[in-house]
RNA sequence: GCCCCCGUAGCCCAAUGGCAGAGGCAAACCCCUUAAAAGGGUUGAUGUGCGGGUUCGACUCCCGCCGGGGGCACCA
């Protein structure tokens, strides 16, 4: 029988290998061999995997698998994300308890891997919902805290009215929940905080490491995202009040040009120093602002709005009295939340200054035109001029001076600033994990001692898990009345759960000693495994899951914890699959069901068709692909395992010249293919020796130990994609043992070497002959056979003018 | 508006500045077959989105456009 029954071929190998379980790493100290971290980002268990997941997963598995081939000792570790919101919706349908639904999905998905044969280390699976996993949370939330790096704060936080929860900053996109889609809203509330900012510069600079290992767009996004800039803090004292107002630029530069001043209308400086005689108009113009909607404040379109505060600024380098104004153009939460305005060389400040009517001063000669006249602001380099000690200065001189002048008599500091906010962690949801803090009216805020961790969730379960805008867990009284860990006395838990990305931000620590209890991972063994040296995911994570996982890592580095400050070495982001040009969707109508896709081609044609459809990064459009010419191209590879006649065993060096310099070509190739992560070619090299292999075997070379040589090569470097064919063809190659591990073959560098080589001759660019040559023949001999072409003598008329030669394979003659 | 990436056969995609095509899909034709399927084989660019430039030589490097994708976008 050597029919290619890919269902078949599952049912046999599917509970072998999980009886052997091969792909365990080894934590032993003897073990010899090189150790290597692949990781792929944990799914978050919303139902059966789907296409997306079969590409992921696919994709890793070649590098995962071809570590095994090569003979390294490989963490390849597996888990579930699985607190969230999603299993809190659908609990509340279907009133019951989210872990219900999430740990049946788990077992759907775990099922499903396994089938999809990717090589995990299945003993070290977790669940970050499991309390011997969200217990360590709650105690690194612990170590934060001590470290002043969790803390509670009150101000305008975004607010998600479809989720009924808070969002940080990374998770509101264009306005936007991140997860829903909804409009965000801002809301006043008290809550608590990661100082990630205290990180900024660190995050920023070792990106430096990370050059080259990681695609250079994500690099480019965090760097956006983090947002350094260069300035100076200038200090306005404004009339009739005592203590000075502080504002940031990063054009100290253009002091002389400041025509107003503006202050954030939602900071709480606006409302402190307006004048009573304009309260009204502030006030009424807060309530305007109110109604917006980021996305519609956001607009950079939108016509520049604001409210003259009744005050005046002092310029601190000219005494210029300037009207101070209340406007949403500028931010609360950036800088000082208040601006020294320079209309003639920032657009903003010129819109609004136009629709004001307020003065343009023009202290930068650019050459461009008036910005009071042209209503274009003139940002660019130039010359100072109305700048009284600055006259004459380029602009980097003059920042440079004008700091030292400010900096001498203090009214200013040249400072850096960070767009990047502090990572706000609470969320007024159920399924996650609880803040471990007891709310004492005489002590504070106390954490929860150590060993009373960990902090479960009460048992709630359908409608009371339903949004109210408040912690469902503050309505479970019993669970928040306790007593004070401190004085004994009454007190509350906190009622908030952690933001899930708390979740991910350290779960690759804890695959290195899964059951570890004396802390959140065991230090030793995270010091062997660490860092990851490949991880593989989605692009989305780009600046949330990813900025917050490097961010984990130097805190615990800098608790002693982990001796390296960047958790990932490399990282590979896969593409999306979808379907004629459109990203899959219920009411397109155009999803794909990966089971369904298995169930009609098999688990081999599915990774094949997800490895070989382009490179990892690009889309795969499904209907581009074709499952089943894998399938066809697997069959044909399992008939050349089948028709090799030869014993195992057989000594190669007798085997047909030709095709062993195939097999060591593609060996030679497909190893530094794989290794660039350019699978997709790796693929087509594997076809190419299939059709060699098989034009043998029509040959009459079956028996040919060039011929088995061949075969056993392939179902070695088939198993990186399609696992299930691979085996079962070195079993019928008569070959005992897994395929999967430690067969990575080595290319003979006598095999690689060719005896001879086209040389193209060119007269004037244009291919005029081609010559045998051997690859070491010299430049003048090389010439000399080239000018004596029958073909190319026509050509030539007398002394060439240039020649250039590049042996073995290239003449190029300039007549 | 600013920045980055990409445009190669009907389609997906290869090609250290050196013969434009490795591999696959689709198509057409041929072999096998009573027939079909399965299987095997053969066939494709007048030039790499357009226009310049550098070079003996450009898909590749430079400049300017066009088209597609992505990121950022009141961050002072």
């Amino acid at each position: 029988m050597s029919e290619y029954d890919p269902q078949a071929l599952q049912d046999k190998w599917l509970p072998i290998w999980e009886q052997k379980d091969p792909f365990r790493a080894e934590e032993g100290e003897s073990d010899p061999r090189e150790r290597r971290y692949m990781l792929d980002m944990f799914p978050y268990p919303s139902g059966d995997l789907h296409m997306g997941h079969g590409e992921v997963f696919a994709l890793g598995d070649v590098v995962a698998r071809y570590w095994f081939q090569k003979g390294y000792n490989v963490l390849h570790p597996i888990g579930w994300d699985s607190f969230g919101l999603p299993a809190e919706n659908a609990a509340i349908k279907r009133n019951a308890h989210p872990g219900e639904w999430t740990y049946a999905n788990i077992e759907t998905q775990a099922n499903s891997f396994k089938r999809y044969a990717v090589s995990f280390d299945w003993s070290r699976r977790l669940h970050t919902s499991d309390a011997d996993y969200f217990k360590w949370n709650q105690w690194l939330f612990n170590r934060f805290f001590e470290r002043g790096l969790a803390y509670r704060k009150g101000g305008l936080v975004n607010w998600c009215p479809n989720d009924q929860t808070v969002l940080a900053n990374e998770q509101v996109v264009a306005g936007r929940c991140e997860r829903c889609g909804a409009d965000v809203v801002r809301r006043e509330l008290t809550q608590w905080y990661f100082k990630i900012t205290d990180y900024a510069q660190r995050l920023l600079d070792d990106m430096a490491q990370l050059e080259g290992g990681w695609p250079e767009r994500v690099l480019t996004m965090q760097r956006n995202w983090i947002g350094r800039s260069e300035g100076a803090d200038v200090q306005f004292v404004i009339d009739g009040r005592d203590e000075p107002v502080t504002v940031y630029t990063t054009r100290p530069d253009t002091l002389f040009g400041a025509t107003f001043f503006v202050v954030a209308v939602d900071a709480a400086l606006a409302d402190e120093i307006c004048d009573p005689s304009q309260r009204e108009a502030l006030e009424a113009y807060k309530r305007e602002a109110a109604k917006l909607s980021d996305i519609e404040r956001l607009a950079t379109d939108k016509e520049k709005t604001g409210v003259f505060l009744g005050r005046y600024a002092i310029n601190p380098v000219n005494g210029e009295r300037i009207p101070v104004w209340a406007a949403d153009y500028v931010l609360a939460d950036y800088g000082h939340g208040a601006i020294m305005a320079v209309p003639a060389h920032d657009q903003r400040d010129l819109d609004f200054a136009l629709k004001f009517g307020l003065p343009v001063k023009t202290v930068v000669h650019t050459g461009l035109a008036d910005p009071g006249e042209t209503g274009v602001a003139t940002p660019g380099e130039g010359q100072l001029v109305n700048s009284g000690p600055l006259d004459g200065l380029t602009k980097t001189e003059a920042i440079g001076r004008i700091i030292e002048i400010l900096e001498a008599d203090g009214r200013g500091t040249g400072t850096v600033n960070f767009r990047l906010r502090d990572w706000l962690l609470s969320r007024q949801r159920f399924w996650g994990t609880p803040i471990p803090i007891i709310h004492c009216p005489d002590c504070g805020e106390v954490p929860v001692p150590d060993e009373q961790l960990p902090v479960t969730l009460p048992d709630l379960r359908g409608e009371a898990l339903a949004p109210k805008g408040v912690s469902p867990l503050a309505s479970a009284t019993d669970w928040v009345n306790v007593e004070c860990p401190k004085c004994g006395g009454a007190a509350q838990r906190d009622t908030d759960t952690m933001d899930t990305f708390v979740d991910s931000s350290w779960y690759f620590l804890r695959y290195c000693s899964p059951g570890y209890n004396d802390g959140p991972f065991d230090v030793e063994q995270v010091r062997k495994w660490g860092p990851i040296d490949q991880y593989v995911g989605g692009v989305e994570h780009a600046v949330l899951h990813l900025m917050y996982s490097r961010f984990f890592t130097k805190v615990l580095h800098d608790m002693g914890m982990v001796d390296f400050v960047e958790p990932f070495v490399r990282l590979m982001n896969q593409g999306q699959v979808i379907n004629q040009g459109k990203a899959m969707s219920k009411s397109l109508g155009n999803g794909v069901d990966l089971g369904q896709q298995i169930d009609a081609f098999g688990v081999d044609a599915v990774r094949l068709t997800m490895v070989f459809a382009g490179p990892p990064e690009d889309d795969i459009d499904w209907a581009d692909v074709s499952p089943h010419a894998s399938q066809k191209y697997l069959a044909r590879a399992f008939r050349v395992f089948t028709d090799v006649t030869s014993e195992p065993g057989v000594s190669f060096d007798e085997g047909d010249l030709e095709l062993r310099r195939v097999t060591h070509r593609t060996i030679d190739e497909v190893t530094k293919l794989v290794e660039s992560h350019k699978f997709n070619v790796a693929v087509a090299r594997m076809m190419e020796l299939t059709s060699a292999a098989r034009k043998a075997i029509d040959a009459g070379k079956s028996a040919d130990p060039a011929v088995r040589e061949a075969a056993e090569t392939l179902a070695i470097m088939l198993s990186l994609a399609a696992p299930y064919t691979a085996e079962e063809g070195w079993e019928r190659l008569g070959r005992t043992g897994s395929v999967a591990i430690g067969n990575w073959p080595v290319a003979d560098p006598a095999l690689l070497v060719q005896d001879s080589v086209t040389c193209v001759v060119q007269v004037a660019g244009k291919v005029r002959d081609r010559l045998e040559v051997s690859p070491e023949i010299s430049e003048g001999d090389l010439l000399a056979l080239a000018m004596d072409s029958e073909r190319v003598k026509p050509f030539l008329n007398g002394e060439p003018r240039k020649v250039i030669v590049r042996a073995p394979k290239l003449v190029n003659i300039v007549p």
